[in-house]
DNA sequence: ACAAAAGTGTTAGGCCTACACCCATGA
DNA sequence: TCATGGGTGTAGGCCTAACACTTTTGT
C-alpha cells in the first residue's frame, strides 16, 4: 500500500490515434477493454502513469501494448489536454491527459500479444466508456485546426504519393470541397512538396505524378514565421 | 492517511498570467513562496488539486488565493500543458498542469490575505524553482502564437482604448517591428474594433481616437473560418 | 525651433479564387 | 462512347506591404 497525508487522484493517458485509407476516410484506433469497468467495450488505448515515468512517455508506452504500434520519434504524439472530471471514473478520481497523432494504418501491426486493437471511421465510432467521447470529439477538431499549420497530413500517406491523394485526404479531415488545382498549385509553390523523378516515357498522361514530402523546407518555412496554411 | 494499491502522483496546477503596461511592457504574475521547498523564491501561483475538484478550478482557486485575482468567465484560464519530469518537484511525484491568461494588471488587488505578489517583466524575470522557467518560456512562446488569432489583446488593455495603444500592446509581445498604418487599416478592415464616439470638436487632432473591441464581430469571424490573423 | 506623437491615402505586387479544356482509361 | 480521373493555365479582385506628409504639442 502507498499511503500519502493527503488523497491523490491516479493519473492516467488516453491517445487518439488516426488513421487513414482513401476508401474509408479518417478512422480512430480503439481497443477492447479487458477489464472493468466497461469490460468489453471499445475504448482509447491508454493506462496508468507509472510512478517514476512521464506522461508523455506512458502515453506512447501503453499505446505500444495495447495495440503494437510503435512512433518513430518524428511523429511523437502530441498533447490534446487534461480531463478531469470528478465522476469520470467510476473506480477513483482519475485524471487524464490525452494525446492523439496521425499514423499510416500500416504501423498497426496488431496481434501480438496485443489486446483486440481495431479501426473505426470517425462517422461510426460506438459508444465511448468514461468521457472518451468528448476526448475523441476534441482531436478531431484539433487535428482540423493543425492540419493548417503543419504537415501532419504527410504523416498519413505513403512517402511517396499523388497530389489526388493529398487533395483527398485534405478534404476528408476538413469535411469541404475546395478547388483541387488551387491546391496543387499551392502545395508547389510553398515548396513543400518535391516531384519524384518523372513519368516514364511509356505511361500515360493518366497516370499521376508521384511527390515527397520536403521536410526541410517545411521548417524553413515554419521558422520564417510565413506559416504554412491552407485558405482553401 | 490515505492509501492506495499502486503510487499515486500528486497533482497541481500553475499559472503564468501575464499583465502589460506601456511603460514596463509584458509582466508575469508571481508570489513569493511561503512553504518550503524554495521558502521565499519567487514562483508561479498555483496549488494541490482537490480530490472533489476540477483541475482547471483548481488553477482559478489558486490563483485567486494567492494573488486574489478573480477571472472573469470572459477570459477564463488556457491550459498551457502537462509538466511532468519525474524529479521536478523533490517532495514527492508531482504532475503539475499549467495555465495561462492576459488579464489587466489594474484586476490585481493584492494585499487582502492574499501572499505577496509581484508583477516582473518578462525581461528580467527571477530564478525559478521547479521546471516553472520552461513553463514560462513555453507560455510566452504560446502568447505570440495566440495572439494572431484570437483577441487576447483585448483582454489587457482598459474597455476603451486607442490605435496606438493597441499597435504597441501586439509590438511589445510579437517583439517584431511592423507598420502602424497597416495596422490599423486591418484592424478596421477587419471590423473588431469600433471607434467610440468622435473626437471632442475642441480637442486637437493629435488627440487618439477611442476604440472598443467588438466581440460579435470577432466571434462571427471566427465561426466564419475567415480566422482572425495578423500577418504584418 | 524642433522633436515626437497622431492622423491619413496610394500604389504595386502577390496571393487567392474561380473557372474550362484536353487526354487517357476502363466500363 | 461515355463517364471518370488526371493534368494544366489564366484573369480578376482583394489583401499586403511599403511608403510621406500634415498637424499638434511639449520642450
Amino acid at each position: 500500500m502507498y499511503c500519502y497525508r493527503y488523497p491523490h487522484p491516479a493519473v492516467t493517458t488516453d491517445c487518439v490515434v488516426f488513421g487513414y485509407d482513401p476508401n474509408d476516410g479518417l478512422s480512430v484506433l480503439l481497443i477492447r477493454r479487458g477489464v472493468e469497468p466497461f469490460k468489453d467495450c471499445w475504448a482509447l488505448p491508454g493506462g496508468f502513469v507509472r510512478i517514476d515515468e512521464e506522461v508523455a512517455a506512458c502515453a506512447s508506452r501503453e499505446l505500444n501494448e495495447e495495440t503494437g504500434l510503435q512512433l518513430s520519434h518524428l511523429s511523437n504524439l502530441k498533447e490534446l489536454g487534461c480531463y478531469s472530471g470528478v465522476d469520470r471514473d467510476p473506480r477513483e478520481r482519475v485524471i487524464t491527459i490525452a494525446y492523439y497523432q496521425l499514423v499510416r494504418k500500416s504501423e498497426v501491426k496488431g496481434g501480438d500479444d496485443a489486446r483486440e486493437a481495431r479501426w473505426f471511421p470517425v462517422d461510426n465510432l460506438p459508444a465511448f466508456p468514461f468521457d472518451h467521447d468528448k476526448i475523441v470529439e476534441h482531436a478531431i477538431e484539433r487535428l482540423k485546426r493543425d492540419i493548417y499549420f503543419e504537415p501532419i497530413g504527410f504523416n498519413i500517406l505513403p512517402e511517396v504519393f499523388t497530389m489526388p491523394q493529398l487533395y483527398k485526404l485534405y478534404k476528408s479531415i476538413l469535411k469541404v470541397d475546395f478547388d483541387r488545382r488551387n491546391f496543387a498549385n499551392k502545395m508547389m509553390k510553398l515548396g513543400v512538396v518535391d516531384q519524384v523523378g518523372n513519368r516514364p516515357k511509356d505511361a500515360s498522361r493518366r497516370t499521376p505524378i508521384q511527390y515527397r514530402f520536403n521536410k526541410e523546407r517545411y521548417e524553413m518555412l515554419k521558422n520564417d514565421k510565413k506559416a504554412f496554411r491552407m485558405e482553401f
